[in-house]
DNA sequence: CCTGTGATGGCAGAAACTGACATCACGGAG
DNA sequence: CTCCGTGATGTCAGTTTCTGCCATCACAGG
């Protein structure tokens, strides 16, 4: 292999990054990024499914952190504790890629765009069952399983979201654990159950 | 009104929904939709954004019963259990449609097409976002809010699907309670608390 | 009777994607 | 060394989704 300039897939990503930053995500046509990397609209197509997954390149390796930070905890770890170690595992993944402008300006771009958001939402679910799937082989029976997964994500995204907002970075991995911290608190019902019983 | 034939939109729908069955999903254009409903492709798009949206057409009416639940909540309710009645009052209008064949019908495209699946997922979004805003309208506070929202429709996907794998339909309130009651127990920790402390 | 309004149709076009086939350097088999 | 399979890319035509712009035309109100 040396045909051809290498790391096609990479010079898309980059060419598109470009792009958008400059004239935004709606206004960039798939052939303008194909063309800023030197190949063609059907290559762009070869490499990607369409114009969104362009901004989810690496998503992959997210999924294996997750599934490996389940595998390695403790044997009687409660789901929830491993869903925690998982989703700081990502955490950590995802700040120590130093890409911190690079997360930004796609985190804009999700925002914005109610298209790109979808993708997210459906990487977010298919991590979810990987998840879930990564709990059962650990025998957490079902429904807990996809509950705590499901859960777990969404107490990620919380603390996620905070961790962008916020002015000064910090640490991502302590919002994310705020987050299960108040998820735990808020789906915790009084001693005393509610009127409806 | 009176100059067309009345109910444009509902026409769509079921034009649309009949085809799906016919040809499936994805061999089924927008033209043939709009054919069928004696209208141009053209109007299509001035009833829905795109070819997906018909496939959603009275979800506005599912966050309206939510957002209704949540306003008629005991004053002093906890978070949690005002986003179950809210979930069991969105269970309840979806069960007493009594378009089950509909429901399953929906349920079989969403399911196999990824796309139409996306759009489900940030419907749902939507709604959590809704609901957040409802229970902040109530005082409870950032994070707490996001949080049960979004662990509340967690928990309501997931009784909602065991409803609808379940051979004999049976209630699917008590479908969404068990979830809650499931959803509560694995984010609890246990008493002492994990190694990480 | 006249006119504004609103839902629709017609048409052209951009952009996203797909299928089929061609190209052409590299690398191994002979 | 030559020949051929392979794989990444290019080319091109075509479908489908979705949009902008303007025309139409019955109905309602003045």
């Amino acid at each position: 292999m040396g045909r051809w300039e290498p790391d096609a897939r990479g010079r898309l990503v980059k060419a598109a990054m470009e792009l958008f930053e400059e004239r935004g995500y709606a206004r960039t046509t798939v052939a303008d990024i194909a063309e800023r990397a030197g190949l063609t609209e059907r290559t762009f197509f070869r490499h990607f499914a369409d114009k969104r997954e362009v901004l989810f390149s690496g998503s992959e390796d997210l999924e294996a952190v997750i599934l490996a930070a389940v595998a390695q905890a403790p044997d009687g770890a409660a789901p929830f504790d491993v869903v925690l170690a998982a989703m700081e595992a990502a955490g950590a993944m995802i700040q120590e890629r130093r890409a911190m402008p690079f997360v930004r300006a796609r985190w804009a771009i999700v925002t914005e765009h109610a298209e790109v958001r979808e993708r997210e939402l459906i990487k977010m679910a298919s991590l979810g069952a990987a998840l879930t799937a990564a709990l059962r082989a650990r025998r957490v029976p079902e429904p807990a399983a996809s509950l705590a997964a499901a859960a777990g994500i969404a107490a990620f995204t919380v603390g996620f979201e905070r961790w962008v907002a916020a002015k000064r970075p910090g640490d991502l991995a302590a919002h994310v654990r705020a987050a299960f911290d108040a998820l735990e608190a808020v789906t915790s019902r009084a001693p005393a159950r509610a009127p409806r019983a």
